[in-house]
DNA sequence: TCTATGTTTGCCAAATAATGTCAAGACAAA
DNA sequence: TTTGTCTTGACATTATTTGGCAAACATAGA
């Protein structure tokens, strides 16, 4: 599994020292779960990102971006070329864009 | 939901005048299901694509690819700026490709 | 060494999501 | 009207996710 967000996480709660236990807590979770997000053996809830967020006081944006590159990544990974499917969800961006603005 | 897979598997079917049914007998499921894959209300498991691009004699790689296309779509489409995931997880398959290419 | 704190792991249970069937309806062609 | 195809909704089954608990491990200090 990839661990873009567990990294941030940790290196994140690091810098400001605090014990899993204190996060764990935040989320009303079992130290074990949390140290399980930390590890990318979990993956943690939406809403479970945006309260780390807070609790971390760091850019909520940056971390949910983090989360979902990792469940990206999991879903290519494996696949022929995952750059090209990256491609061709990058070009069914554009054209829901392009559509969701016609009048 | 994405519906690149169920719209190309549609557009394939209908080529071939092919009825879902035997599509559906294919995969060994019910034509309720097949419908539901090919209007994107189900999502196919993977050894279905590769069967139903057998079946239709088509390549499955890029039918995978579609396939995993709208998985990513699907995450991603909600997100703020849906389009920096994706450059974050382009980034870390560079980063994991140099790595694993190391000596 | 013993204790205290923090982290990690394995296993099981509960909750949730994915997958499938069945029955019924819509629709068009014969 | 009958037939064949496709579609939909409600429900059942199964797989996956999420979480807790207990125990192990790591480290630092008394």
């Amino acid at each position: 599994m990839s661990i873009m967000f567990g990294d941030k996480l940790k290196s994140l709660r690091e810098e400001r020292q605090i014990p899993q236990r204190q996060l764990a807590s935040g989320l009303e979770i079992d130290t074990a779960t949390y140290c399980k997000i930390e590890k990318g053996d979990r993956r943690a809830k939406r809403e479970q990102v945006v309260k780390l967020s807070n609790l971390l006081q760091t850019d909520s944006k940056e971390m949910l971006r983090l989360w979902s590159a990792d469940k990206v990544y999991e879903i290519i990974a494996d696949e022929e070329d995952p750059t090209q499917i990256l491609n061709v969800v990058a070009e069914s961006i554009v054209h829901y864009k392009l559509k969701s603005t016609e009048v």
